[in-house]
DNA sequence: TGGCAAAAGTAAGTCAGGCAACTATATAGC
DNA sequence: GCTATATAGTTGCCTGACTTACTTTTGCCA
């Protein structure tokens, strides 16, 4: 068999790091009470308050089942509100509470302290290469979906 | 507040691309009935049979009762096996059956597909550089364990 | 206008990951 | 030799993710 050598395999490298970076910040952010996917629907929301669900699944390129949970556990804390729409009762818009931006404003310092953390002393020219990277594999997936 | 760029935020990204290569991975392997993460202890089961429980756990930077569960499964279906070990009854070691080496076979094409389906036409020398970048920041973030 | 397809959400099941707490066994220290 | 501590692995519970299947509602169109 060919010896591939597993520690250059960019597909095992890109599954640790990921899960590695969400237990990090999900360590961090235990104490606000919140997890990395939580942040990350508040930050879409923040963009785009009175959206539906169905909406932000797309754009988050999530199903609609796995947001749909999210949000229950988010409601549930009182951080994002539900309304219906008035045109067509099949459909809810999505709202942040007041009670949530000021933890937004300490999650925005603990993401940024991650990043940081996660970077260490690379120089700017490596990460925008590695994100320009990231992006064209991501686009490379996406429009596989065969 | 500031206005970040969330397209080139690179937690998100990193988060996305991951997720994106796991669900192709696993609709591609789904025909064998294994998922990347089996696929991914098998691999490194063929690279150190007779391994502990824990030692692989910790060479793969799991924590043990992730791994615990993801063998059970593996089990069930029969492609690895644990055995005692004749002097410590606390510990189990970890091999491969026979059957599960056909399967490994056409696995990895899958997983060689996946990769290159990713990757798509980057070059060369773009890969070296973005598997340095992730083996950078891998290492970045495992000596935080704080 | 009446029926049917499509859309918005929900429900239930499975897998993967983490943490905490537990059991059983081994080793170290006295 | 006995007790205290450390280690191997399992079990319980939570989050997040995908699927598949379902309900309700809408809207089209024949």
């Amino acid at each position: 068999m060919k010896r591939e050598n597993l520690e250059r395999n960019f597909g095992f490298l890109l599954h640790d790091v990921s899960r590695l970076m969400k237990t990090v910040f999900d360590r961090r952010g235990r104490d606000l009470g919140l997890t990395r996917s939580q942040w990350w629907v508040l930050t879409m929301l923040y963009a785009k308050e009175g959206v539906t669900q169905s909406e932000l699944a797309d754009f988050m390129d999530l199903e609609k089942p796995t947001l749909g949970r999210l949000l229950d556990r988010m409601q549930e804390k009182h951080w994002i509100e539900r309304r219906p729409d008035s045109l067509d009762r099949r459909v809810n818009r999505l709202y942040l509470t007041e009670k949530v931006q000021e933890i937004m404003r300490a999650l925005r310092k603990t993401a940024a302290d991650v990043r940081k953390d996660a970077l260490g002393d690379l120089p700017q020219v490596d990460r925008e290469n590695f994100i320009d990277t990231l992006i064209k594999i991501k686009n490379n997936l996406s429009n596989l979906e065969s």
